[in-house]
RNA sequence: CGGGGCGUGGCGCAGUUUGGUAGCGCACAUGGUUUGGGACCAUGGGGUCGGAGGUUCAAAUCCUCUCGCCCCGACCA
């Protein structure tokens, strides 16, 4: 490809409504244009990129016996009733004004109608489905360029088994084409235990990439390990040392709602407070008390995980009118058997707390959880970075983190629902177990932009990169120089090269920065050197490092150099295993 | 959806407080001089000031409504 007369609109200033640096370098490079709030143009340099990084994924998912096919982004409403999911999922749905469809967030109602139409025997299991494909949710928050669209381009894939030992290992052979994959595209990566959210299932996992930019958190043990999502994270509280509560007894609190309020009004640690908070289970409208050391807080996503239900705190109204009091003076004691109470597990029952006392400016104190109605127990807390590992005991750390990848154990929640049945080789009847799998090819991008870039542009790993190689002529206008470039160019690509020639008219300083801005691995620079019959050859990712060499050999140097770029990403991928079902 | 901010040539911004009929840099066009790290000079083209309504002799500027975008919170690949 050449540069003049291409689409590769660069920027000199810095877009005004971008923020991290892989949305800033995306418009600036001019690999996307933004249509509207998380909708995006890929101009041609963002989609030469998408496609190879696509490619990757499509190698390593065929590698493992995936099946490519593709299912229409236009579904019948009624195909998502089924399910249940035309409701549960409606605040994300992009629903057809007019017309019973909806534009489809993710593809698990129709994998399963194409399985109960399809499948009928276990012999015909199991089964790798997958496709690269258009999605769209209507994210509340679009941000951060293609970190979080409202139309995005994901690989899914799904699989469909007989047994859960077949589950096992599909989904391990997941784990092992999306490491390949994530490592092939040159990225770094954890994988971490992970909340299932609103699939349902019974295990998953993600991939993320360590930045700043990312929206998950991720707490993780460097001594063993260990993990996780901070949705689902665990760690080991330190006990505090409780102040003495002698008798039961109810205090006068006027005006005193916060924790730290309280606590300092009646000289008890905030540790040794018991924070109530009332969140309605939308479900079936049950209103759900938890109960928490008053240092602790809340992690919603575990309540979510174990009531099986959406959640909302409770309005100001319910509060008042289910306990009689409003928010910040609310407790156990006393509370109605119709409220549902569950205690975190990280106050101790035999420790008396202060807590509120269902009646306006009062407190009560004194008791304990043992002798307080509490339904469950569980681990409904945000843990901290320093908390004690789980495992091991080594202090937590926690990082913010992209998350590129989840890998899902679904079990049967959707074959169920839809009847995607098979018959076993007893002839019983039995769902087929799910999982299901996806990627987010833009993520990828954003990922390595975010990883690599440095302060005059993109690095792109050359497994990705737009191009192999970029050609720099400056002054075109110079016959010598133009020649040279030209037959450069038609021998890289005889070489099978991905090749870009800047043959434009510009000054140097354009071309070069824009070469940076550009990210490509290798530089060919044909300038005045070519007076001696040498060009220059640099590496991105180390421009201070010029190379002159021959023209004769230049073809031969950047075959070199780049051998010794895919080397290096390939030699790591050769690396990964496959889970060993036995050992575990 | 709650809170905050911003909409002015393609891009980045000033002008809005105190109404007087739109300006700067980049980009673009033409000519000239330059030519290994975003050149310089000259000339030129391009804007319903997000949209609708209102106040006024007069609105980018004041008022009302509305749309869009960005940021902070609850969701997800």
């Amino acid at each position: 490809m050449r540069v003049n007369k291409s689409l590769i609109p660069t920027l000199k200033e810095e877009p005004s409504d971008a923020e991290v640096t892989s949305h800033k370098l995306m418009i600036r490079a001019g690999l996307i244009r933004q249509l509207s709030a998380g909708i995006y143009t890929f101009l041609p340099f963002g989609w030469r990129a998408m496609l190879k990084a696509i490619n990757i994924i499509r190698q390593e998912m065929n590698a493992i016996g995936g099946q490519e096919l593709l299912m229409p982004s236009l579904n019948p409403t009624e195909l998502w009733h089924e399910t249940g999911r035309d409701q549960d999922m409606k605040d994300i749905l992009f629903s057809i004004k007019d017309r019973d469809f909806l534009l489809a967030p993710t593809h698990e109602e129709i994998i399963s109608d194409v399985a109960r139409r399809e499948i009928r025997s276990f012999r015909e299991l199991p089964q790798i489905w997958y496709q690269i494909q258009t999605k769209f949710r209507y994210e509340p928050r679009p941000r951060f360029g293609l970190l979080r669209c409202r139309e995005f381009i994901m690989k899914d894939s799904y699989t469909l088994c007989a047994t859960q030992e077949q589950l096992d290992e599909l989904y391990n052979l997941h784990e092992y084409a999306y490491r390949r994959i994530f490592t092939r595209c040159g990225l770094k990566y954890v994988v971490v235990g992970a909340s299932s959210g609103m699939m349902g299932g019974s295990g998953s996992q993600e991939f993320m990439v360590p930045s700043e930019a990312g929206e998950d958190r991720t707490a993780f043990c460097e001594k063993c390990g260990y993990a996780a999502n901070t949705e689902i994270a665990q760690g080991i509280l330190e006990p505090f040392e409780p102040a003495e509560i002698m008798g039961k007894k109810k205090v006068h609190t006027p005006n005193l709602r916060t924790v730290e309020e309280v606590s300092e009004f009646l000289k008890i640690p905030r540790a040794q407070m018991l924070k109530s908070l009332l969140y309605v289970a939308e479900k079936d409208d049950l209103p759900v008390m938890i109960l928490i050391r008053g240092d602790q807080q809340l992690n919603e996503e575990k309540l979510v995980q174990y009531l099986k239900s959406p959640i909302r705190p409770a309005h100001p109204e319910e509060v008042q009118q289910w306990l009689g009091a409003p928010a910040g003076f609310i407790g156990p004691v006393n509370a109605p058997d119709s409220i549902k109470i569950l205690a975190d597990k990280s106050y101790p029952v035999d420790v008396p707390f202060a807590t509120g006392a269902n009646e306006k400016d009062y407190h009560i104190i004194g008791y304990t959880l043992s002798e307080t109605k509490v339904d469950d127990t569980g681990d409904f807390r945000i843990i901290n970075e320093g908390e004690k590992c789980v495992e091991c005991g080594n202090p937590l750390k926690v990082r913010v983190t992209i998350e590129i990848g989840h890998i899902f154990k679904l079990g049967t929640k959707y074959s169920e629902s839809m009847g995607a049945l098979f018959q076993d080789s007893e002839g019983a009847q039995k769902p087929i177990i799910m999982g299901s799998y996806g990627i987010g090819v833009g993520r990828i991008l954003s990922s390595a932009i975010e990883l690599f870039a440095d302060e005059s542009g993109i690095v792109w790993p050359i497994t990705i990169a737009p191009f192999e190689v970029i050609i720099t002529a400056l002054d075109i206008t110079n016959d010598k120089i133009k020649e040279v470039a030209e037959k450069l160019y038609n021998k890289l690509l005889s070489e099978g090269m991905d090749v870009l020639l800047d043959d434009r008219d510009e000054r140097a300083g354009v071309k070069f920065k824009d070469a940076d801005l550009w990210g490509i691995p290798i530089r060919i620079t044909v300038g005045k050197l070519t007076a001696e019959d040498k060009v220059e050859v640099v590496l991105r990712r180390d421009t201070a490092n010029r190379m002159a060499v021959d023209i004769e050999m230049a073809v031969a140097k950047v075959k070199e150099l780049r051998l010794m770029l895919y080397n290096e990403i390939e030699s790591s991928a050769k690396k990964i295993e496959v889970k060993n079902l036995s050992k575990k």
